[in-house]
DNA sequence: TTTTTCATACTACATTTGTAGTATTTATCA
DNA sequence: TGATAAATACTACAAATGTAGTATGAAAAA
């Protein structure tokens, strides 16, 4: 199961705010906001999706997500890679790292990253 | 304007097969077979979307892609970045680098890279 | 307490997407 | 040379998606 486009911008705003009514949920949205009853459709279908789940206070629901950012981004990176780059991350990274337009300094400061990776892999031994 | 999935797994055949008569796309597709008519329709809604174009050889035409593969994913990935990583490649790059499964190997690799990478824009002087 | 505001449920509908049938033309095979 | 296959055009339609109206009950404000 997927979110369509409108419901991951619904799920952007959720992931942002941790926790969130409804009110705060309407509150992210730019002008011109959508129709409240537009964004409960969204809500539901996420629900249903079992993307989003609440807790009631009172009469109303404060709603949170039940997939982690990483976690669902993760999949969608991994699905990219597989259609794109014949399931090689290394393949991709050298993409990336090409066509990005990565200033020195960034790019200094990922060079850092993947050695640190590099140790904590050597750390775990895998 | 973008692909839909089915667009974009037709798409995918014709980056691959970089030029193909309709045969050749079909014949792409793993069993069981879409209709042809299916194939046809998408092949219809992409050369609007100047997508895709073609050449006619007698009464059939070679299609080929109209847009580099590299081009759209490059498009995607940014999209992505500015949806999921608040514009930041570099915290992009830094999920990326931690999240996938990458073998020490593979990292060294993608360092290598990085590495030529920051020569290669020295000498550009950027 | 009457009115107004919220949150939610239920319903509706246009557009987009996925999928394919029928028709037509041309090419090919038997 | 009539039957068959190929490529394409045109049409159709169900499912998914985006968007929102109406209804209802509860809460808050006047």
């Amino acid at each position: 199961m997927h979110l369509t486009n409108a419901e991951e911008q619904v799920m952007k705003y959720l992931w942002k705010l941790d926790k969130a009514f409804f009110k705060d949920l309407i509150n992210q949205f730019p002008d011109p906001k959508p129709a409240i009853t537009t964004v409960n459709t969204l809500l539901k279908r996420m629900i249903d999706k079992g993307f989003v789940g609440y807790k009631l206070f009172g009469n109303s629901r404060q709603y949170y997500p039940l997939v982690k950012k990483s976690k669902y981004f993760s999949k969608y990176i991994n699905k990219l890679i597989e259609d794109f780059f014949n399931n090689s991350a290394p393949q991709f990274a050298s993409f990336f790292a090409k066509e990005t337009n990565l200033n020195r300094k960034e790019l200094k400061k990922l060079r850092n990253i993947i050695d640190g990776e590099i140790k904590s892999k050597k750390k775990r031994l895998n």
